[in-house]
RNA sequence: GGCCCCUUAGUCUAGUGGUCAGGACGCAUGGUUCUCAGCCAUGAAUCAGGGGUUCGACUCCCCUAGGGGCUACCA
């Protein structure tokens, strides 16, 4: 068998989207899983909208993913250039070719001329396709356009009375019946290729085997086949997979929330994480755990197991994911990550050693590092500031805080052991236990009623700081 | 309008003629002698609808409905 290539071929004209990245996902697990070559190639051709800072962010994005690759921008190979707005006169050449062959011709019908038809198909209720004016020119006839200055683009002549049919990997076989498109134009009268043209040539002279897309290409595949056939070259296999939908079940966009890779990333979301949510989005594993490395992923994954209808993006799973992976970690492997999302506050007045104790302890569910200042705020170091709902509940209190202070002023070192005994023996004085006694220390310690273990945070904030908090309390009560 | 593709709980999915339709997220309840979280346990919830084929359909075929895509000198 030949080896594997396969692709990977966006068009710098935003974000790296997540439908974009799953697809690349895919693409680079097969290429891995298979042994064969992972190939970035940038399509570039819609001068409008396509930017060279888009395609730096774009490659950006996929290097962050983890998604390297073996030829493309920056990493070389031998099919280059890897941008199609560098290959131009290859499809000029190709497309030349195919009409001396006479499997295209010129075509010098304006928009408005087509624009007319189209809409006078319609109205008789007829498929919108091109009537083939052009399609019988000799050559006396195309020079004259010419002559009259009339816009010249190249038709791909569409064999007449052909059923074709493909055998997809992901979704079996597919027939497009005969008379499904009319004369389309391969070379754009700027010169430049259009999409299919562009994809079909390049896919062929960069001999990629598999076609690994979004399923919105399913119906542009037809096409495909037919300028491989024209072109002479092997046919590569197809996978179509499916769309990934928003919410309401229309395709992902800006208005179902953060869509872009960079959004999640600036949120604080691992790579890893991100990546194995997207690989269980159409995809399924045999095994039983959904919590995956890239590698894992890449040792398993098959088309075949690639499912047919498209998935909801659903950032709920995401989160759950994404903390089993900060969890599973812990401080080693996030704990640098998170560093950056941590308070100024934090980093001034708590040691390395202790801001890794906290990561550890607000990491036993934490979808992403940018929800690290809400969770850790039971650590906020200084004296709490709170209002009157947190005094009232304070209340009656004041002998326990009293109790509290001379405990903790007694006690020497304050470790887990010291600490407990303190609480306990207030308990004992003042005759409350449970919440009763935990509450209201946990109130003028942090101004929360929720939070991690107290011990813990006793342990962290310092003698000092415990202090300070239950006095500041007791103050605030007594007033 | 034409053509192509899709349809299992709220969500991601397993399933390829005979299963009590399995798992995960989320949700709910209980436990874990401070809370939240975590963890453990339990629970509610699904084959879009209708026809066939068959001894037997979630699985195969047809129709309907819904969704998506293509129908461009966008990709």
């Amino acid at each position: 068998m030949r080896d594997v290539r396969v692709r990977f071929a966006p068009s710098p004209t935003g974000y790296l989207h997540v439908g974009g990245a799953r697809t690349a996902l895919f693409n680079w697990l097969f290429a891995r899983h298979q042994g064969g070559k992972f190939i970035i190639r940038v399509e570039d051709t819609d001068r409008e909208r396509s930017t060279g800072e888009f395609g730096r962010m774009l490659l950006e994005d996929l290097s962050w993913l983890g998604l390297d690759w073996d030829e493309g921008p920056g990493s070389g190979g031998e099919f280059g250039p890897y941008y199609q707005s560098e290959r131009i006169e290859g499809y000029r050449r190709e497309a030349q070719r195919l009409v001396g062959e006479n499997r295209a011709y010129p075509c010098f019908c304006t928009d408005e001329e087509l624009e007319e038809k189209r809409e006078e198909q319609k109205q008789t209720g007829r498929p919108p396709q091109y009537d083939g004016t052009c399609r019988g020119f000799n050559e006396r006839q195309r020079e004259e356009k010419r002559k009259s200055g009339l816009p010249e683009s190249i038709r791909f002549l569409v064999p007449a009375g052909e059923e074709k049919r493909i055998d997809d990997i992901a979704r079996g076989e597919v027939v497009f019946p005969a008379g499904m498109v009319g004369d389309f134009v391969i070379l754009r009268s700027n010169g430049l290729p259009t999409y299919n043209f562009a994809a079909a040539v390049d896919d062929a002279s960069m001999r990629i085997t598999h076609v690994i897309r979004g399923a919105e290409h399913l119906s542009n595949t037809l096409r495909q086949v037919m300028i491989y056939e024209a072109l002479g070259t092997g046919m590569p296999r197809f996978a179509h997979i499916p769309l990934i939908l928003g919410e309401d079940r229309t395709k992902l966009s800006k208005r179902h929330g953060a869509p872009n890779i960079r959004d999640y990333r600036e949120r604080g979301y691992p790579a890893a994480a991100l990546v194995n949510y997207l690989a269980f989005l159409g995809w399924s594993s045999q095994g039983d755990s959904e919590i995956l490395t890239l590698e894992q992923l890449a040792g398993e994954f098959e088309l075949e197991r690639v499912s047919d209808s498209p998935s909801i993006f659903d950032e709920a799973k995401l989160n759950w994911i994404s903390a089993q992976h900060i969890r599973a970690g812990g401080a080693e492997k996030y704990f640098t990550g998170a560093r950056e999302y941590m308070p100024p506050i934090f980093l001034e007045r708590y040691a390395e050693s202790d801001l890794k104790k906290i990561f550890d302890v607000v990491s036993e569910n934490l979808p992403c590092f940018s929800l690290f200042e809400q969770e850790a705020r039971s650590f906020s170091p200084g004296i709490p500031r709170y209002g009157g709902e947190t005094r009232e509940k304070l209340a009656g209190a004041q002998d326990l805080l009293g109790l509290f202070i001379a405990g903790f002023e007694a006690a020497g070192e304050l470790d887990q052991a010291s600490i407990r005994r303190v609480i306990k023996e207030a308990g004992k004085a003042g005759g409350v236990k449970g919440k009763d006694l935990f509450l209201p220390l946990r109130l003028a310690l942090t101004g929360y009623e929720h939070g991690p273990d107290l011990t813990t945070i006793i342990s962290i904030r310092g003698k000092d700081e415990v202090l300070a908090s239950l006095r500041r309390a007791l103050r605030e009560i007594q007033k």
